[in-house]
DNA sequence: CTGAAAGCGCTAACAT
DNA sequence: ATGTTAGCGCTTTCAG
């Protein structure tokens, strides 16, 4: 079965040295150019394929992107690394990537071994669990370029791509402000993760602006059960006599739409609702209401040249910050 | 800076050979008990990390299995990569994934990357541009242990997991009938695909085995945009007089719902719907019809034991075939 | 029980 | 312009 062809048989069999097959074939210009021609025609028809581990253990550089995700089946994360795919693609670089399930322990096996496998750059957005940071910082002491996107931490000084999840957070509740809503509620996720928080920011900022008070009691916090979203919802409906609803995610906004339905309200009449848009099936999910594009493509496109720049240039901007935009995707029949 | 410790250096610093710090690194019973757990000792104090590059060339294994999907953004394939990890895990290897983003090119890439850098192992999934299987042919010609999952093909004789489709539109369809309905529409997807084949075959037999005559034109194929699948189902809901879609995903699912309540009609009184259960999200998306779950993370965990056991043996058995059960979900109110 | 030495495939001084 | 050689870090005969 198959032998594989090394660069000491096409040396052989063109009676020169290893290192002249070497030199050829990356086109050492001080190799004549007829050798270097002869070596990569006969390379080729002898189907020698470079070894990449062997170049990996001399050089310690192994043409590969680590990327960590919390969780892949995220289609947010899954949009980033797709970005990510794009531009390593086009520097000629592979990607490998991992998830951690939220798994503090599996963050760290990964990265352990993206740095024994000499990864030339590593991409990661931190798992739920991880407040420890001597992982990365071993990454930085190795000099290994890495820049984190999505879920980062202010104790790291590190290269970081992130949302603008206030900003949007305020597009979307001035949104429905402009379309007449006076009492708006935000269904959140669990109260101590950061994108509640900063979103929370910017609909408070929105509501200020709009000269609306902020009530606390309007801002829920859940886990995005579908039995809980749809009891908090009506409880709101019914009580609090909201009439917009921004929701932290796609998942909160059904729960919401489906609870509004069964109380017989329309939407967006009776009540407006902005969601997130995480994948194109956000269209279908809520097709008559607004919804928020993080752009997590973009995500991806900017974290990897974040990270070709450190690797081609050889120096880090820890204080580097990009702040990727959202957009608002509004849809006719969420104005009322 | 992070000069790596390698097992010279440990071997210096207790002064025997770096072959007797390898071997009692690897627990030989030749090197005596003592010598053995002084060795591991210090080689955790000086923090010695094996070079996994350094033992691929000498073994030429890696400890990793590649893993390559047509599209990471899609949950069926997210999830099926969380199975694999599980598995993978357990047996102490990792797991590289890529995405081909349906690129025939990109599949034959990631194939060669994965041959050397020695994967021991690929599990891929064919994009659906590839009719040329000369790569996975290399593959088993250099004896890398292969199985393919969900997009598999009759041309290759190689062990295989794949999802039962036809039992699972047959259970979906049947549960329609079994609901009261008469006249069943498939919402299908592009004609060519396996998938809608597959499906269309369950759907036809649990109308033959319900004695209901089958109406070609109540199969609709279509690139599921939100504006066609609108239109299509309008048309089939005035014109045809169906009373229940089986819907080949959740957007054409979602898609039936929308047009349906646009026209008036109750679901799932006035029509019954079954989709596909392709993440948590369709919980949210159809919280009141029945989905069938393929079982995705099943599909990993299968996947990755067969070629964990082919890893292990060392044997190849090409008729493999694994079919995985689809399993119906059904909610109270999708009962007409 | 332990050490010496070869070699995995490649690169890069250092010759010539 | 090309060849010789050392060595990346490890495993594994083969010798003691």
């Amino acid at each position: 079965m198959g032998k594989r062809v090394t660069i000491k048989d096409v040396a052989k069999a063109l009676n020169v040295s290893v290192s002249t097959v070497s030199r050829a074939l990356k086109d050492n210009p001080e190799i004549g150019l007829k050798t270097r021609e002869l070596v990569k025609k006969t390379a080729k028809n002898m189907n020698y394929q470079p070894n990449p581990i062997a170049v990996a253990l001399k050089t310690s550089k192994s043409n590969t992107i680590g990327v960590i995700v919390p969780k892949i089946v995220n289609t947010f994360y899954a949009s980033v690394v797709e970005g990510i795919e794009e531009v390593a693609d086009k520097h000629g670089y592979q990607i490998f990537v991992s998830s951690t399930n939220e798994d503090f322990e599996k963050e760290k096996k990964y990265v352990d071994a993206y740095i024994n496998n000499r990864a030339d750059g590593v991409i990661l957005s931190l798992s739920r669990e991880t407040t420890d940071f001597e992982h990365i910082k071993h990454l930085q002491e190795l000099n290994v370029p890495t820049v984190l996107f999505d879920r980062t931490t202010k104790n790291l000084k590190i290269p970081r791509v992130v949302t603008d999840d206030a900003k949007a957070a305020d597009k979307a509740v001035t949104h429905l402000i402009n379309g007449g809503a006076k009492r708006i509620a935000m269904l959140s996720g669990p109260k101590h993760l950061l994108v509640g928080r900063n979103r929370t920011r910017g609909y408070k900022k929105a509501l200020e602006k709009a000269g609306i008070p902020f009530d606390e009691e309007l801002v829920i916090h859940s886990d995005a059960t579908v039995k809980e979203t749809l009891k908090t919802t009506k409880e709101l409906l019914e009580n609090k006599k909201v009439d917009a609803i921004f929701c932290i995610n796609d998942d909160l906004a059904i729960g919401a739409i489906t609870a509004a339905k069964e109380l017989g309200l329309r939407i967006p009449e009776d009540l407006a609702v902005v969601g997130f848009y995480n994948s194109k099936r956000s269209r279908y999910m809520n097709p008559s209401i607004s919804t928020i594009d993080l752009n997590p493509y973009q995500v991806g496109v900017l974290t990897a040249g974040v990270l070709f720049e450190q690797i081609t240039s050889g120096e880090v901007d820890n204080e580097k910050e990009i702040v990727v935009p959202s957009h608002l995707i509004i849809r006719e029949s969420s104005e009322k």
